[in-house]
RNA sequence: GCUGAGAUGGCGGAGUGGACAAUCGCACCAGACUGUAAAUCUGGUGGCCGUAUGGCCUACCUAGGUUCGAAUCCUAGUCUCAGCA
């Protein structure tokens, strides 16, 4: 079984952009790459050949979410999560700290809520409502049973809402926090890679503090974390702006949620990121928004994406893209996919969810070509004109 | 044919004399969707005054009537449904 590495293959001679492949236990991921997100062992609505099918090469996993159901016990009777799952390739978890800190907010409006310490973080289960406590150990002991070539340090992200003092506690936290996540990984002697998660948001010099940290004591790879790189390109550009420059080039760079499309993706291509996950990808195709090519129309004003669920579409025989090639764009009129979207079939989600994520891999396959043959700068232009982040 | 119930905005369905341009649901329209408690959420939805906290007009089957005022009360008509035959 191959060790984690991280192969630069050829570097853009204009930006950070960078082809690279990270071998992993589980297979190579050549980047820059998506990696789809299966929160709960699942990317809804598709299987392993699906994903396969679709140009997927990682797929991310939430502990949170797999730590309260089935539980670790259920993953270890499988071995790890890529049996259970029957998924063969390369997998990252997340560590549950964005998810205990963050996605609680809409729980704590309604009077549930997440006590957060030095020790780690306790909260109420979004399933029964029994109270558990995950700190950066034990983060690291259900990730290492999760079994993902990729995992994540525990830390508390930082929110723009907060007050300073609240975010100046959560730093100070995530880097104690991430250090504990470090020294247990390594009592567990695991031959997974752990990132260390990059914060401070748009503060140039706490951003490079925290670098230096991840550099020095020996991450495997290092994630762009906390809020910055949202939906809106022009906000993740200037928070990947703040270390940019000082990125290695020995070490993978994946954006946490990195949001925004197609835009967002060249945002974050140029600014050296390798891997970078999003839910919005997969979400929006739930909900009807569908991406397209330049060649069909798509365009930064409209986000490179039209909304299926529109009537215009109930009579139209085309599919939703002409230049795509995935199995849906291959098989089926654009009108059928709007009438099961509208119906609420299941099968709309399983085929909108099929274009997105292969437009998203089939764009990573285009943006790493054009880096090794030197022509990133013009793909960019081909996808997003003179525009400039 | 008899007896009873009813007719409200695209649909379903509240309201039963002033606070009703009319609760609500669906549908429709628009918008949002970061390390997924998310096939979800938010807003709009008679017309016109560019927008409105505002103003005017047209509206609750039809035609009359009572009243300062009616979707709401009265009279007649039309239609629908249920039970009986």
């Amino acid at each position: 079984m191959q060790k984690f590495s991280f192969e630069l293959i050829k570097k853009d001679n204009k930006t950070k952009a960078r082809a690279a492949i990270i071998h992993t236990p589980h297979g190579d991921i050549e980047t820059p790459a998506f990696s789809v997100v299966g929160t709960k062992a699942s990317v809804k609505g598709l299987d392993e050949t699906d994903l396969k099918n679709a140009g997927s090469q990682v797929v991310l996993a939430n502990t949170y979410h797999l730590y309260l159901r089935p539980g670790v016990d259920v993953i270890k009777k499988f071995g790890d999560l890529r049996n259970f799952m029957k998924w063969d390739g390369p997998m990252i978890t997340d560590s549950g700290g964005y998810q205990v800190s963050y996605l609680w907010t809409k729980g704590e409006e309604v009077g549930q809520s997440v006590k957060i310490t030095d020790k780690g973080a306790k909260f109420r289960s979004h399933i029964d409502g029994s109270i558990h406590e995950i700190t950066p150990e034990k983060s690291m002991q259900i990730q290492k049973i999760l079994g993902a070539d990729i995992i994540m340090a525990f830390d508390q992200p930082i929110k723009l809402a907060n007050s300073d003092r609240k975010n100046k506690e959560a730093l100070r936290r995530t880097f104690d926090w991430e250090e504990r996540s470090f020294k247990e990984h390594k009592k567990l002697k695991s031959d997974q890679a752990l990132y260390g998660i990059l914060h401070g948001g748009l503060n140039k010099k706490i951003r490079k503090n925290f670098l230096d940290y991840i550099l020095t004591a020996g991450f495997d790879g290092i994630a762009f974390g906390d809020e910055t790189i949202g939906a809106d390109p022009n906000f993740t550009a200037k928070g990947m702006d703040t270390v940019s420059e000082f990125l290695p080039d020995d070490k993978p760079v994946h954006a946490l949620g990195l949001g925004g499309g197609p835009e967002g993706i060249f945002v974050a291509v140029e600014r050296g990121m390798d891997t970078f996950d999003n839910t919005g990808i997969t979400r929006m195709a739930r909900t009807g928004l569908l991406f397209t090519y330049p060649e069909d129309g798509g365009l930064s004003l409209n986000k490179f994406r039209i909304d299926i669920n529109k009537s215009k579409f109930k009579d139209v025989k085309k599919p939703i893209s002409k230049t795509c090639n995935c199995h849906t764009c291959n098989n089926y009129s654009s009108a059928y996919i709007h009438h099961l979207l509208v119906s609420g079939e299941p099968l709309g989600v399983r085929l909108t969810t099929i274009h997105n994520v292969y437009f998203i891999n089939d764009l990573m396959r285009e943006v790493r070509r054009s880096i090794i043959n030197g022509h990133f700068n013009a793909l960019k232009k081909h996808w997003l004109g003179e525009r400039k982040y």
